[in-house]
DNA sequence: TCTGGGGTCCTAGGACCC
DNA sequence: TCTGGGGTCCTAGGACCC
C-alpha cells in the first residue's frame, strides 16, 4: 500500500479571513494589497470572475475596482497569521502527521486512515475548519505531494466537487492530468513552463512521461524529482519538523523615493532593528551580515543597485550591534544622486543564541547587552511594535511603506476587538 | 503618482589544498 | 623539455514557492 497525503489549501486566504472579521464584505468582490498598497496579493472568487489577476499593480486596475465597487484592503498580516494559527491547529485534531507548508496550506499523511473512506473523512475535516475559523478550504488527495497539489487544484475549480478531490481514486486519471497545463504543475514556473512548451510539452500527462535524461539534463535534479512525483512516486518527503531557518530578512519598498543618506540609514536602521527582533523571537544569533539598496528598475531614471556582505567578529542577537554593522555597511555603498526605491537587511550564518562562541578581543558587555534585549522585547510585545525604538531609525519616515486601506487589528489589539451585536 | 516580501534549493565556477 | 587531478569550501546566480 503506497502512502497517501492530503493537500489541505484555504480558498483565497487573505480575502477569506477579511471576511471573517468584516460580513459586510461577503458577495462582494474584495482584494488583498502587498505592501505600499502595491500589487494585488488575494483575490475573493467575485474579484477573480472580473478578471483581476494575481499580482497585478493597483494603479492599472484602478478603474475597473471603482466601477465594481471592488472592496479594496491592505495586508493586515497580524490578522492573518493568526487565523492561519487557529486552522492549523484544528487540523492537528483530525490528523497529528501534518507538514505546515505555508500560512494556508498544509500536508496531512493519511496512510493511518486507509481504512476509512478518504473522501467523507475530507469532508468532515473541511466542515469543521469551516465552523471553527470561518475559512473555507479545499482538500486534495494523492499519493505525493506534487500529485496532491493537482488535486486540490480540482477541488478548488469543480464545484460539484464540493471541495474535495481525491485523485488517488479518479478512473481517469490519464485524461484529467492531460488537461492540467504544465504551467499548472507545482515547481513549473515561467522559465520551465516556457522551454517545455518548446519542446512539445504542454500538460500534466506529457510531463508526466517525459524523457529522465532529457529532464536531468535541463531541469537538474529537481526536474527529475518533480516528474517522478507525477508518476506517484513519493520523492517529497513530509517534514513535521521543518529544518531551521538560513537567513531572516528585512526589506521593504519605499514609500517615496529616498534621496539622502540621512533617510536611508534611517530605514536600513528601522530594517536591522526589526531584523534583530525576528532573530531574537527564533532564539538565533547571526555571523553573516548583508546589506543592499536599489533604485526603481520601472522607471527611466539612472539606475544603480549594490550590495555588500560581511562576516560579525561574533554572533551576536543585539540590536544595537546589528544596527551599527549594518550602518557601516549601506554607508559604503550608498552614492548620492539616485532615487531609491527599495533598501533590506539580510542575516545569514545563523547559530543558535546559546552557543555564541566569544572571541578575545570581545570587549561587549553580553549579559548587559542580553538583558536590554529581554526589556526592549518585552515593553514591545505588551505596548505595541515600536513603542520603544532606536534613535537611529528616525521619527519621521517619510519613506515609511504605505498601508492607506488596512484593516483593524481585530486579533492583537484590544481596542480593535470585533463587536458582536445579537438580537 | 502608482509595480511586495520572505523564503528554499541547486548548480557552476573559482580558490585553495594536497 | 614541455604544465595533474581530485576533493572541499564558498559564493553568485538562477530557478522556484507562497
Amino acid at each position: 500500500m503506497s502512502s497517501l497525503i492530503a493537500l489541505l489549501d484555504c480558498n483565497n486566504f487573505y480575502a477569506s479571513c477579511e471576511r471573517v472579521m468584516d460580513p459586510k464584505l461577503h458577495g462582494k468582490p474584495v482584494v488583498v494589497l502587498s505592501n505600499n498598497d502595491g500589487c494585488v496579493v488575494a483575490r475573493s472568487n467575485e474579484a477573480k470572475a472580473l478578471g483581476i489577476g494575481m499580482g497585478v499593480p493597483e494603479f492599472q486596475i484602478r478603474s475597473l475596482l471603482r466601477a465594481h465597487d471592488v472592496q479594496v484592503l491592505s495586508s493586515n498580516y497580524a490578522l492573518y497569521g493568526d487565523m492561519s494559527q487557529r486552522v492549523m491547529e484544528t487540523l492537528e485534531q483530525f490528523c497529528p502527521d501534518l507538514e505546515v507548508y505555508s500560512i494556508d496550506e498544509a500536508f496531512l499523511s493519511l496512510s493511518g486512515f486507509t481504512s476509512r473512506n478518504l473522501s467523507e473523512y475530507a469532508h468532515r475535516i473541511r466542515a469543521t475548519v469551516k465552523r471553527w475559523t470561518g475559512i473555507p478550504v479545499s482538500v486534495g488527495i494523492a499519493e505525493t505531494k506534487t500529485l496532491a497539489k493537482i488535486a486540490n487544484r480540482v477541488a478548488k475549480r469543480t464545484p460539484d466537487t464540493d471541495g474535495v478531490f481525491d485523485l488517488f481514486t479518479c478512473s481517469d486519471r490519464e485524461a484529467l492530468l492531460n488537461r492540467i497545463p504544465v504551467n499548472d504543475v507545482w515547481g513549473i514556473g515561467p522559465n520551465y513552463a516556457r522551454f517545455l512548451q518548446q519542446h512539445g510539452i504542454l500538460t500534466a500527462l506529457q510531463l508526466r512521461h517525459a524523457n529522465d535524461q532529457f529532464i536531468r539534463k535541463h531541469m537538474g535534479v529537481v526536474g527529475l524529482r518533480l516528474v517522478m512525483e507525477l508518476r506517484g512516486v513519493s520523492c517529497l518527503a513530509l517534514d513535521q519538523c521543518p529544518a531551521p531557518k538560513q537567513g531572516i530578512t528585512c526589506s521593504r519598498a519605499f514609500g517615496k523615493p529616498v534621496t539622502t543618506l540621512t533617510e536611508m540609514e534611517e530605514a536600513v536602521s528601522s530594517y536591522a532593528a526589526r531584523a534583530a527582533e525576528k532573530l531574537r523571537a527564533e532564539k538565533l544569533a547571526v555571523t553573516t551580515v548583508t546589506v543592499f539598496l536599489k533604485t526603481n528598475e520601472f522607471k527611466d531614471t539612472p539606475q544603480y543597485s549594490n550590495t555588500l556582505t560581511f562576516t560579525l567578529p561574533v554572533a551576536t542577537d543585539t540590536t544595537t550591534e546589528l544596527i551599527r554593522a549594518a550602518l557601516r555597511g549601506i554607508q559604503r555603498i550608498y552614492r548620492e544622486g539616485y532615487l531609491y526605491k527599495k533598501a533590506g537587511v539580510m542575516f545569514t550564518g545563523l547559530v543558535s543564541a546559546n552557543q555564541i562562541q566569544g572571541d578575545l578581543f570581545d570587549s561587549q558587555d553580553r549579559a548587559r547587552s542580553k538583558r536590554l534585549m529581554v526589556a526592549l522585547d518585552a515593553i514591545n510585545d505588551r505596548f505595541g511594535a515600536d513603542t520603544l525604538r532606536y534613535a537611529s531609525s528616525g521619527l519621521v519616515k517619510s519613506w515609511r511603506t504605505r498601508f492607506h486601506r488596512r484593516s483593524p487589528a481585530y486579533t492583537t489589539d484590544w481596542k480593535d476587538l470585533p463587536i458582536v451585536f445579537t438580537s
